[in-house]
DNA sequence: GGAAATTATGTAAACGTTTTCATTTTTGAT
DNA sequence: ATCAAAAATGAAAACGTTTACATAATTTCC
């Protein structure tokens, strides 16, 4: 596969007999330059089938185009729809997406932290919740960031989410509404933010409602199938049971809807079960998932929007950026039996 | 947010009292510096907190260390555990990981190729089953090219996947030794490659088993679940229904178990499904899918390490790599009902 | 102790752009 | 026709590296 040498800005100007100066100004300021160059100038660059340098390009302006998303798993699909909204407006507005996946490991968050500092990218939009590790050191060198999803806490990032809270409550509500009074909630991992505001709405919701919230019924998972399915089990080893669960992510809620159909129960029948996110697969469970949606895909264009607008310079509004949740209702939630299943 | 500019390879030589040669020599090539100089510089990149500018880099070594990964869609869940694969060995070989979503618009596939014209990108693994919309223009500045996944027939591209006829004549012959007669192929797309390799497998297995092929169990779809659903809302219009679904991939076969459960059928009792991929979510249906496992992190691992020696200019044996599929029993397969369902 | 070989360092060119500034050409007004 | 202003172009510097080549310092060997 031998390649040609590419053409360069020179080999153009050369062909259409004007300076390289002229050529970039062809390119980038049309209006600049005479109506009859520019046309030797595109037809040479045709000819040539020239493509600018981006390496040079960036070093010369500072700036590559580019923005980072840092996200700790591109195979979750809730990611995966926010970062597609991301992508969208970057390329709208002429820019790349580069998209670092941490795992949140604090080694890899701090390589891609480099890709700021050495002008890979220009900014960076964060879905992990917390500063890459090694931004503490450099922080007088950072660059422009946007929060998406998980607020950062501690500091003064912008942030483009939903309000968990009142997701939360909602979901809730909805649960109260169907006649529940003992409602479970399965937690994220307990440090996470978004497992706390949700709590926090779950809560409140019960206690708006006149229920007590009984700590029995709250229980840690980790966003995960697996975690779902294993909060489940321990929560039946226990005496009182919930009649419905609400759950801090759509994974955890499907794991507690395997879990109880391998016990043999029947959902909406035996227990409700609601979510959060509406993932892509929610409605192919059995039954398909009640849930509390994002609007991930606006999440990450308004997100890149206000990262883009920061790198641009454009005034942007500091502050957070709440965009609305809907109860989407499918047939995973319905009312409790009438019986008392504490009687049993 | 007030930047304080960046420091230079220049500012380093200057404070270790060096020249800016000694401080790249110091960083690249540490044997050919001596060891009171080395200290010197390490201590000046430390204070001066320098990175280098990788632009410079790449616009002088003519190298940009990143890969270009061309995937159609990164919310499926495949190819987000490709990209996995594409990634962990990019990372550990010092290679950063470009993602293009093209959402299969030539536009954009021509957008990602001037990548590495422009020098953003060193190579492009591919994932879309052809050569970018724009490459036949430049097919002399063509950049190192891995296919993974799906191969790209008209080109002599390496590639990186599975034997998709393997995979489909074992799903069918699984199918035959439960017992069943009477097969459906759910197929992807007609015009794509792998519809027509599984199709081909789904074929072979028939005909090796002594069955006839029947052209009106052969249905397309789309590889999504709708299109899963609406090849059995098609198939079932007709009178000769079959005992099993074989579906392509595994989104459709979650669409085909989705409308026999909205039918009232039941799985594996009325009807046999078969998946191909298995993604993360098929184990979570009802019941769990049966399906043919690809090893997707692995392909995502084998296509990095082909492209990275390609860049690299290491000798890199052409041809496909073809990595084994795994046969994965779940409860949505088992023997069909002894009742001949064609006498209905 | 001195020449030769080796090792360490510095100088400067090159990578391909964009942009400032100076210069030339064109336009328009008189 | 002349001149001023405006428009178009070119020359050259700058962006921050890496590296070939030249030079300086050190080691080795007799």
């Amino acid at each position: 596969m031998k390649v040609r040498e590419m053409a360069t800005i020179e080999d153009v100007a050369r062909m259409a007999g004007v300076s390289i100066a002229t050529v970039s100004r062809a390119i980038h300021h049309p209006g600049k330059v005479a109506e009859t160059t520019r046309k030797k100038v595109n037809a040479a660059i045709a000819k040539t089938g020239f493509t600018a340098n981006a390496m040079a390009q960036s070093l010369r302006s500072k700036s590559s185009k580019m923005i980072l998303a840092m996200v700790p798993d591109i195979s979750n699909t809730f990611f995966a729809n926010i970062l597609l909204g991301l992508e969208a407006v970057a390329t709208r507005r002429g820019y790349g997406l580069l998209i670092g996946n941490t795992e949140n490991d604090p080694q890899t968050e701090a390589t891609y932290l480099t890709y700021t500092r050495s002008n890979k990218a220009d900014g960076i939009v964060l879905m992990t919740g917390h500063l890459p590790f090694g931004a503490a050191e450099v922080r007088q060198h950072l660059p422009p960031i946007v929060a998406a999803c998980e607020e950062i806490c501690e500091e003064s990032v912008p942030f483009v989410g939903v309000d968990n809270q009142h997701g939360a409550r909602t979901a809730v509500h909805h649960l109260v509404e169907l006649g529940h009074r003992r409602i479970a909630y399965i937690s994220g991992p307990p440090n996470n933010i978004l497992s706390s505001e949700r709590r926090a709405g779950y809560e409140l919701a019960l206690r708006q409602s006149g229920l007590t919230v009984d700590p029995e019924l709250t229980l840690d998972g980790d966003f995960s199938i697996e975690g779902g399915r294993l909060a489940v089990e321990r929560l039946f080893i226990r005496d009182a049971l919930p009649t419905a669960f609400f759950c801090a992510n759509d994974d955890m809620a499907i794991g507690v809807l395997l879990a109880l159909s391998q016990r043999g129960y029947n959902v909406p029948g035996d227990f409700s079960v609601i979510g959060f996110d509406d993932i892509p697969f929610s409605s192919c469970t059995t039954p398909p998932l009640t849930t509390i949606r994002q609007p991930r895909r606006l999440i990450g264009e308004a997100a890149m929007t206000k990262m883009l607008d920061m790198v641009e310079g454009k005034p942007v509004r500091t502050g957070a950026v709440i965009l609305p949740v809907e109860l989407i209702i499918r047939g995973s939630t319905g009312a409790p039996r009438e019986i008392d299943r504490e009687s049993d």
